[in-house]
DNA sequence: CGCGCGGTTGATAACGGTCAAGACCCGTGG
DNA sequence: CCACGGGTCTTGACCGTTATCAACCGCGCG
């Protein structure tokens, strides 16, 4: 799981493939869409039903902590972030969904959302409303099987997350976060060896558990221990073997979760 | 949801209370459990094909990382850490356990544990076989239900957490666990202010990403500071307010989370 | 042009980690 | 009953990493 092709396109184009038809037949979203378990017909019977696709903006929000869960959401382009947040203002970015990412989740367990989702990048998303999902199950349990699936993945990104922030310097959280990027966008070893960052260091220190100043300047000291080149968001000449041997990982060939 | 009733027995007398019968009808774990979905004939006719309980001696490991995933199980009685771990030796206690949590929701996605579960105490684990489960939701769909709602709470208490170790100091990461614990007993304002610690130093450190050493110097400080009282493991008059306002948390009247 | 925003760089200080020693707890055996 | 020993926990001194405060840079925009 978590293995994504290289073959998103950009926003716009993404946006363009899918608008012609609510149909999911078509969607670029693979493994990771619930749907992805329905065999190619009953999908096209199926997905009209409770799908529905809509553009997203910079700094958008798709839903608030709080608000009662009226669809779950599928990121089919674009990134979003999500927040926890208390009422006395602070907050940390937790996750950071891009393609195929299921969100929404975190509202199973009481019917209200805890978390706050946020469009980082204009982009499309695709809402499963909650209720008639639910009568669908009973006809489609595999979807419901998705669906725990999905909870279970997150539940396990979560762990690493945890581990990265705990007892971790400033450099080590910065490259569990670079390979947890790479992995995600399937980029590995010689592959490919770049990334965009669709976040702000803002987003990212939160997310990090830092602060702005001290992740400038570990991106500066990865930079002249010669990991990586940074400019801005982009990420160039990534040595991942160095980045798996700074964190000490033993990696077997592929597969394996940060 | 999270509040458990205070009427939890003794450890020795819960096991006994149990292990007369494997039906669930008697047993301690409210709300929390898969079968409290169920109506009691219900439950006194399903719960004793899947449901196996068993002892746990302090050490014993329930499962470990990479085991396929033969049960989910429930703590009755005792208390459980669960570790996560990489295979050069790192690893830190992610959660912690007790009467009506589920444990190993984390192999759902792949059919595989991704963490390690431990005991802490001795105790009592009602296990449910993964395979019979399965076929059991195809009857009762409310089981599925609960297993949806389990994985959501988890994930969010996981969210929790990540807020926890996030750039907060020493001292308010061992105030949101504490008030976590009080929380999870049940045990609020001037109800009861007192706490016992199932866990060692080791672990409590481990889990809020921290040394020994800082631990004990927190804990110190903060009895300095009138919060509670400290003796090994024992925490007593705990000044429930002092620690919410401590963390700048402004409460409405129970159930809010952390 | 000048302002604001996001990002970087520098100087300083504090928090927490590290290393080392000592206190306490508790089971074992004399 | 007390002495011993090993593990757990605490305390102390020191040092390093990272937060804090402040200035500066580069860039887009009114």
């Amino acid at each position: 799981m978590r293995t994504f092709q290289r073959d998103t396109p950009q926003f716009v184009e993404g946006f363009r493939a899918q608008s012609s038809t609510s149909s999911c037949v078509k969607c670029i979203s693979k493994s990771a869409c619930l749907n992805s378990n329905l065999d190619i017909d009953r999908r096209e019977r199926l997905t009209t039903e409770y799908t529905h696709q809509f553009k997203v903006k910079v700094g958008d929000a798709i839903f608030h902590q709080g608000d009662p869960i009226q669809s779950i959401y599928n990121v089919s382009t674009g990134f979003l972030k999500l927040e926890f947040s208390l009422s006395n203002g602070q907050h940390q970015v937790t996750r950071f969904a891009s393609n195929g990412d299921l969100v929404g989740l975190d509202g199973i367990a009481d019917g209200r959302h805890h978390l706050d989702a946020y469009a980082l990048t204009d982009g499309v998303i695709c809402s499963l409303n909650y209720v008639r999902l639910q009568s669908l199950i009973q006809k489609e349990p595999m979807i419901q099987k998705s669906i725990e699936r999905a909870l279970s993945n997150e539940l396990n990104r979560a762990q690493e997350h945890l581990f990265s922030l705990g007892s971790h310097s400033v450099e080590e959280k910065l490259v569990y976060f670079i390979l947890e990027l790479l992995q995600k966008e399937g980029r590995f070893k010689s592959e490919q060896n770049y990334l965009h960052l669709p976040m702000n260091r803002g987003d990212l220190k939160s997310y990090l558990g830092i602060t702005v100043e001290s992740l400038s300047r570990a991106l500066a000291t990865l930079e002249g221990a010669k990991f990586f080149r940074v400019k801005n968001r982009e990420i160039n000449e990534i040595d991942y073997h160095k980045l798996v041997e700074f964190l000490d990982l033993t990696l077997e060939e592929s597969g394996q979760t940060i």
